[in-house]
DNA sequence: GTTCCGCATGAATCGATAG
DNA sequence: ACTATCGATTCATGCGGAA
């Protein structure tokens, strides 16, 4: 049996499902992963056939189950593939399966990727999302919305500056719907809690590995689900984003992927990268107003730019 | 048998199973539509529970299959609900039965609603999307890209004005994905198209009807699927919003739903919103690129406003 | 004709209370 | 124990009347 301190910050090889066994029960805060898409090529890293997919994937998720903490959170970032001109249903086929296994499926979050891959085809547009699936043991799981506020909207300048009569009592709704408000309340807000649409670019660019996963996003939920001192494990972990995310906001990971390249690359990045921003821990909410310094500028520089980036609308 | 032109721009009363059954095979380029959602609460128009969603749906889809014409589409804007903690499987399930009934499962678009519900709940952020999922009968189906293209993003003024080495040459994608691209090519456009992620708020506010559906919603699929003259067809009416996009865009409708009152607002707006052309309107003041013209341009130069809101993303 | 400002509304969800 | 009802919470927008 492994002991729990020793398993801090380790990048462990093998397949999960067998590098989990040895690993006592309900021990991690958080499992946020993005595992290798289906795909009919044969010979590849990740080269699961989408109608194999589910039971390939379903002893793994037993593990995840058995060492996820009552109270954590499981996210799984994931996309069916377009095989044969439809939609392949390997995902929501593994929803309903993990749900058979003993998970509660809580929420979908929507990763919308503001730089999707360009091309054109005669019958569909660029595709530019992909699920964030959120699944837990129980339904009173750990989550920290104040670490993820984000600034009000631009309404809200105007519409506060001017308070009437009524904004400064309980005004309750006319139709009976139950709503009720009490304007007053928000002078002086400067952030409220977001939703469950997150606006984030993918990470083109110089890895040798092809990123899936940008550090926003294992962040974003690392800070919702989890807490300072926390541990989180990415089963696929590839390049090590989640891990790099972890060492950033001040959490213990625990990494696992097959490919022992991977591991050293990890390594290197989580080393690089840590050293870079050492000292920061958690984000506070008014952080999101603050201009960037020099210390901060690999990791907030970096979020900053995913938070003010302008969004492209579908027009009609 | 009702004779197809005695069809165009009808507000039929009654389920549509039933009302569809007189019409012939094959008749519409485009079904888009609005389901009452699976809702627990009796006695209410809609309040068909969950688990029985399924089986309430399959008949009514099984007709929309035979009217449809092989090369139209079927547009199905839903959400599952939270029952008892977990998003209900209802929706996910009807996509395996849809298939199941002969439909393919092309495509699914993201409606991100920027004014979502408000609320505050210890386990989850507010749901601010819903899905707008994509059947159609066959491979081949009509799509009208062109139709439906945005401004390009402002990352292009700049860009494109200080052309470097590699961007007068294709530039491979360093991650060996396959994609290069030459940003050469770019220079002098103004549009490009769009992606699966619809950015639109939702209508509420003064109205006399609750406007489930937002009017630019049913007019950016009606642009992407049909062309001036076809026959669009919404089962589950309402107050009528497909009919009114219908109208603007020089199409023709056929309106289904069993509540009488209904049929008479929907026509009453129908034949006023479209006098006034008035109704297809942008989200965000942020009026940019749309140079609006005059009379006819009314209605154009809303579309184009959407293309220009802002969206707030989240920081992390 | 425009812009500004007040204000009502919403495909929501949870937890407590009542039957 | 299980189900139905109700109060509390919350943010962005369209509409209509006023400036």
């Amino acid at each position: 049996m492994v002991v729990e301190r020793n398993l801090q910050d380790q990048y462990l090889i093998g397949d999960a499902k067998d590098v989990l066994s040895s690993i006592p029960n309900n021990l991690f805060d958080l499992i946020v992963t993005s595992p290798p898409y289906a795909d009919s090529r044969k010979n590849t890293y990740g080269g699961i056939h989408p109608d194999h997919y589910v039971e390939w994937f379903l002893p793994r998720s037993q593990e995840f189950l058995r060492v996820l903490k009552p109270t954590g959170t499981f996210i799984l970032n994931i996309k069916e593939k377009v095989v044969d001109g439809q939609r392949h249903t390997y995902v929501i086929d593994l929803i309903k399966a993990l749900q058979t296994q003993g998970w509660l499926w809580t929420e979908e979050f929507i990763w919308h990727k503001k730089n999707s891959h360009p091309g054109k085809w005669p019958n569909r547009f660029r595709d530019s999302w992909e699920r964030c699936l959120q699944f837990n043991k129980s339904k009173h799981f750990a989550m920290y919305q104040e670490e993820v506020m984000v600034p009000i909207g631009t309404w809200a300048q105007s519409r506060l500056s001017h308070l009437s009569t009524k904004d400064r009592i309980r005004d309750n709704s006319k139709v009976g719907s139950g709503f009720g408000k009490r304007v007053l309340n928000w002078v002086g807000k400067t952030v409220v809690y977001p939703d469950n649409v997150l606006h984030l670019a993918t990470e083109c660019g110089n890895k040798n590995h092809s990123a899936a996963f940008p550090l926003a996003l294992p962040a974003w939920f690392i800070k919702t689900f989890t807490q300072p001192g926390d541990v989180v494990l990415d089963p696929f972990a590839g390049s090590g984003t989640t891990g790099v995310a972890c060492k950033q906001l001040g959490r213990n990971y625990v990494l696992i992927d097959t490919v022992p390249d991977y591991k050293t690359e990890a390594e290197k990045r989580i080393s690089h990268e840590t050293k870079a921003t050492k000292g920061i821990r958690g984000v506070h909410p008014q952080e999101h107003h603050a201009v960037p310094r020099k210390s901060l500028e690999k990791l907030r520089g970096h979020q900053s730019t995913l938070a003010s980036s302008e969004e492209k609308s579908v027009p009609v």
